[in-house]
DNA sequence: CTTGGCACTCCGAAGCTGGCAGTGCCAACC
DNA sequence: GGTTGGCACTGCCAGCTTCGGAGTGCCAAG
C-alpha cells in the first residue's frame, strides 16, 4: 500500500491545510497565513515547527529560504489518497453533463464529447481514446469496392465501436468477392475477439487449404491490408481544453513542449495505457508524470477506463497541473466513465 | 482588382524590404539597418524619406516615435500580391511530402496528414476540413442494424470520403428492412448529390404514396434521423501545430483566446467557408482575420479547396501570424491541394 | 533628389533601494 | 514536552532612477 501520510494528526490537518491552499491561491504559503485561516488558533511559531518536520519528511519543499512552503508531490499522493472519496458532483454539475450526452448513441462521439465535459470542469485537458481493438468482441464487418485495389472496410465491434477505413489492396477484387468475404467472417466469428479472428483466419488457411482456397486466400490478403487493424496508432484520440494549459504555465518553451507532445497521439495513448488499468474500473490518479514524459514534469493524471457492458470502449482522463481541483476532477471523471454504461448499453439483440 | 502598392520603384523596393526583414527579425526597422542590408548604397537618409511616404501611404506604421517602422496589413497585402507565384517548394521538402502520404487512400486520412505537414511547413497551425456533404455525389449507402432503435449507416461519396454514423431511430427496422433501403438508394441515386437525393425522396413520398408506401416510409425515417445529413457541424475537423503559436504570442490571454477558437470546430469551418472558395482553384490569402475572428487580429490565411476529380472533398490552411514565411506557406498549401486529385484521384470504375 | 548633421524622443536594460513575507532559533510559559 | 511570543536574519520583488542606444524629423548643403 502507498504511504499513509505523516503520523500525528496535528501533522495531517496542517499538511492538508497546506495543500488546500496552495492549490487555492498558487503561491508558496507560510505560516502565518495558515494561523489565520485555522479554526481553532494555532500560532504561527507552533505551524512552524510541524512544517518543519514534514519538510524532513520530505512532504514539504521551499522555492528558497524564507519563502513559504510548497507541497511536494509526496505530499499532493497523500492528500490525494486522504478525499474521502464520496464526494458527488452537484447537481448542476450532473444536469449538465447528462444533457450534454442526451441523444449521442456513437462511441466516437460520445468520446468526442467526453474529453470536452472534462476540459470544461476540470483546468487541465480533456482526453479521451478509444480501446486498442485487439481485445474487443467483433460484431460484424461491411466490405464495399470503391476503385480498383481500394476495398472500403467498416469494422463494428460488439461495445458499438465503428471504425472505417481505406484499404489499399494487392489484388482487384469484385464486390462479389468482398460481400463472400464479409458474409463468411460475419457467419464464422460474430462475438469472437478480433485477435482470436486473426489467429483463427491464419489457422484455417493452413489446415484447410483445399476447401476454402480461392475464399480465404482473400480474407487473408483482406487482413494483411488492415482491415481488421486499427493498429494502435490508428485510434481515435480526443484532445481538448489545451487553453487551459496556458494560464498555468509561465515558461513558453515548456508550455511549447507541452502542445506538442499532447498534439501526438500516439504519445498520449502510451501515456493512457501505462496508467489507465482497464481490467478494474477504479480512477486512477497519477501524480508526477515526469517519468513517463520528462515534459510532463508537475502534471498530473486523472483517468478510467470506459466500459460497456463487459466490454473495454477507451479511455478518459484528465491531464493537468499538479495544482488543481482534485476532488472536482476526480468525481467528474468517475460520473461520466460511469455514464459510458448507462448511456451507451442497450443492447437488446 | 486590389491595390498594386506604392507608385514609385524605389517605394516598392524598399517596402518591400522592410516587410521581409521584418517578417525575418520581428522588431520594428529602421533606416539605418535597411541602409546596410541594401545592394545599392542608399544613405539613411533617404530611406527615411521614403518610409515618411510609405507611412504617410498606410504601408508602415510606428510603434511609437523613435521605433522603427512595422509593415501594416496593407502592406503584407502588398507584398503578397507582389510575390511572383512562381516559386517551388525545394526537392527536399517536396520529397518529404510526397513520402509522408505514401500509400495514403483515405481522404480522412489525408486530410489530417494535411494539417500536420501543413503545421510542420509553416509557422502557424495546419488545418483541414472535410467538404460539407450535400454537394457531394452519392456512391452508396449502408445500413445496419445495432440494437433496438439503432442504426449504423454509412455514406460514401464519390470523392472517396466516408461517413459513418449511429443513428437512433423513433421505429425499430429490422436487418432486412435497411438491407431494402439501401439498396432502393443505391440502385435509384448513385451519383445524386445528396442534397438531390434527399429532395428527390420528399418528392416521391408524396406523389408515389400507393407502391412504395412501406418502404418510402422508412427511408424518409432514416433520413429523418440524420442518415444522409453530415451537418455542417458534424465535418471533419483536424487542427494542427498550435505549439507554434506560442512562440509568436505574448500576450497570455490572447494565446488562450486564440487557442480556445481554434478548438471550437464549428468557427474554423465557418473561417473556411467564408474565405476558401471551393469553386476555383487558386489558393487564397487573407490578410487580417480580425473582421470575422476578433481574436484573431494580426493572424493571416492561406487557404485552397481540395479537389479529387470535380468533386470538393474539403479545404486546407494554414493559419499564422502576419509574421509569416508567406512564400514557403502559399507554395506549400497550393502543393498539397494539388496532391489532393493527383494521389487520390484514381477512379477507374 | 540625395546626403550628412544635429537635436530630440523614447524605450529598455542595469543598478539600486526599501519593504515585506517568511524562516529559525531561543527563552519563557503552561 | 508541547506551545508561544520575540527577535534577528534572509532573500525576493517592485518601484525608482539613470543612462545609453536606436531611431526619427528636419534642415541646409551638395
Amino acid at each position: 500500500m502507498a504511504q499513509v501520510g505523516p503520523s500525528g494528526k496535528r501533522e495531517r490537518e496542517i499538511l492538508t491545510a497546506i495543500v488546500e491552499t496552495f492549490i487555492a491561491t498558487g503561491e508558496p504559503v507560510g505560516s502565518r497565513t495558515l494561523s489565520r485561516a485555522s479554526k481553532e488558533r494555532i500560532s504561527p511559531a507552533t505551524i512552524r515547527n510541524v512544517m518543519a518536520d514534514l519538510a524532513d519528511a520530505g512532504y514539504l519543499e521551499q522555492p528558497h529560504t524564507s519563502a513559504g512552503r510548497v507541497p511536494s508531490a509526496q505530499a499532493y499522493r497523500y492528500y490525494v489518497e486522504q478525499l474521502t472519496g464520496h464526494a458527488h458532483l452537484s447537481q448542476a454539475d450532473e444536469g449538465a453533463i447528462q444533457q450534454y450526452f442526451h441523444g449521442v448513441g456513437d462511441v466516437q462521439e460520445f468520446m468526442e464529447r467526453t474529453s470536452h465535459v472534462l476540459s470544461l470542469l476540470s483546468s487541465g485537458v480533456g482526453v479521451a481514446v478509444t480501446a486498442t481493438g485487439p481485445r474487443n468482441a467483433l460484431d460484424h464487418v461491411y466490405f464495399s469496392r470503391l476503385a480498383a485495389n481500394k476495398v472500403l472496410a467498416v469494422v463494428v465491434a460488439r461495445s458499438g465501436l465503428v471504425r472505417d477505413r481505406v484499404l489499399r489492396t494487392a489484388c482487384d477484387f469484385s464486390q462479389l468477392e468482398l460481400e463472400t468475404a464479409a458474409r463468411y467472417i460475419n457467419e464464422n466469428f460474430r462475438g469472437w475477439t478480433i485477435d482470436a479472428v486473426r489467429a483463427e483466419i491464419d489457422r484455417r488457411l493452413q489446415s484447410e487449404r483445399s476447401e476454402y482456397d480461392r475464399l480465404m486466400q482473400s480474407i487473408e490478403e483482406l487482413q494483411r491490408s488492415g482491415a481488421l487493424g486499427p493498429e494502435p496508432a490508428a485510434q481515435a484520440v480526443f484532445v481538448e481544453g489545451v487553453a487551459n494549459l496556458v494560464a498555468g504555465e509561465e515558461d513558453k518553451e515548456r508550455l511549447r513542449e507541452l502542445l506538442r507532445t499532447l498534439e501526438e497521439k500516439e504519445r498520449v495513448v502510451e501515456l493512457l495505457a501505462a496508467y489507465v488499468d482497464a481490467r478494474q474500473e477504479a480512477v486512477r490518479v497519477v501524480i508526477g508524470l515526469e517519468e513517463a514524459v520528462p515534459q510532463m514534469r508537475n502534471f498530473v493524471l486523472i483517468g478510467a477506463p470506459a466500459h460497456v457492458g463487459d466490454e473495454v470502449v477507451g479511455s478518459l482522463a484528465v491531464i493537468g497541473p499538479t495544482r488543481m481541483d482534485y476532488e472536482h476532477s476526480i468525481t467528474a471523471v468517475s460520473y461520466i466513465a460511469q455514464l459510458f454504461d448507462k448511456i451507451l448499453n442497450e443492447k437488446e439483440y
